[in-house]
DNA sequence: TATATACGGTACTGTCGAGTTTCGGAACTT
DNA sequence: AAGTTCCGAAACTCGACAGTACCGTATATA
């Protein structure tokens, strides 16, 4: 689903006063940001025309329903995500985990998984949307887990029969978990603790002493 | 939150008709149904009173909202759960949570799951429900963790001073990962595999030679 | 300039669902 | 028997919201 000015625009430019391009992303955020306060069901065009400064009118002029527009828009955050040309490569397991832990990251993990909550309840009814919404939330980070785990194995620090799928949602798991069913929000000490407690144990490392002590 | 029967019943003897205390269980039931389905918002009264057979006056007389009843009956969610007294001791960590993989019980919190699931949004506008909702479906799964945990420290089996209530929480996160993110249901292969692969390590433990091939 | 379409804003329509009321009948107390 | 409260069922009220229509205005083509 994309825009429909996008689509006209390719094609002959016809008359009148062309769409206003810009709109888009305004709309597209302010949906995104209410969709994380009040999720899908609690989601109104109103709120989200009104936080976006727009008119009903315009909304329904690019999207036919409500439904579409935030597909659309769950579908969109991904492109705002992480370039994966420029992973850091730190020589070990641990040293590139801890350095995907900085503050906007984390930030802007915990705002897509708002998002990703405000989601279930859609999700459970619109399984296509499921796949959207994995591909834009859940798909970037696991994808970067995979490849520190995929250079760790090619340096011969891991061992290379271990389930990489597998081990790349431990960290998606524990931090889903503790957002939406415990509410606590999640920050850099816990994501230090799921490394050295539950991810590296499971690939066969152990955490230095001074995390770990020993007696 | 009480059905009103059962405080009025503990008082005097009204005159009338009594109320039918077999109709609360059909409605509880009927809303966990509708709920594990369609979710708090996709949920209507009139869903639930034909599920239960009954009117929906009969659940109005019982509960002042639809909000009351859902909390009603995610909290007697966890009456019908594990005996705590009667907890397996197989002798070692592996062997206890092994004994609690059953079929039943696998059902059972699958459907406790998705009913979480349906509870997500409602969670976020009303968060006295999630500590209702925690206590009724994750408190008791983890209580079972944390005992078989304790076991292993007191007989010497692991470390004294691992994190229990975090460890308690790893198999839990990846069985409602799995679940709500995921799409999949879980099945004892799974278990198995976050059993020997996560835990068991993240405790210093090691799977048998059998399902953790050494090449 | 004439025409066409977009814009923000507002008023409108139609549907859906929470909660209330009413009904005939059943079950209880006095 | 009389009075009271429950039951399932259906009709009803009322507010919220998705989607549409229209306004005056702005910006494009011809």
């Amino acid at each position: 689903m994309m825009p429909l000015d996008l689509i006209e625009q390719a094609a002959s430019p016809r008359v009148g006063r062309p769409m206003d391009a810009t709109r888009d992303d305004d709309i597209l955020n302010a949906a995104l940001d209410i969709l994380a306060e009040v999720g899908y069901d609690g989601m109104t065009i109103d709120m989200v025309a009104a936080r976006a400064r727009a008119g009903k009118a315009t909304l329904y002029r690019r999207w036919p329903s409500k439904t579409e527009l935030v597909i659309d828009a769950v579908a969109c955050m991904k492109n705002k995500d992480i370039d994966f040309d420029a992973l850091p490569d730190t020589g070990t397991l641990r040293g590139d985990f801890i350095a995907m832990m900085k503050a906007p990251t984390i930030k802007d993990g915990a705002q897509k998984m708002r998002v990703m909550a405000g989601l279930v309840s859609l999700i459970a009814r619109n399984p296509e949307l499921a796949e959207t919404a994995r591909a834009s939330v859940i798909a970037p980070r696991a994808e970067i887990n995979r490849r520190f785990l995929q250079r760790a194995i090619d340096r011969g620090e891991i061992r290379a029969d271990i389930d990489i799928p597998f081990i790349s949602s431990i960290s998606p798991s524990m931090v889903t978990y503790r957002t939406m069913m415990m509410g606590v929000p999640v920050d850099r000490e816990y994501l230090m603790q799921i490394l050295d407690k539950v991810v590296l144990p499971s690939v066969g490392l152990v955490a230095p002493a001074a995390l770990s002590p020993q007696r």
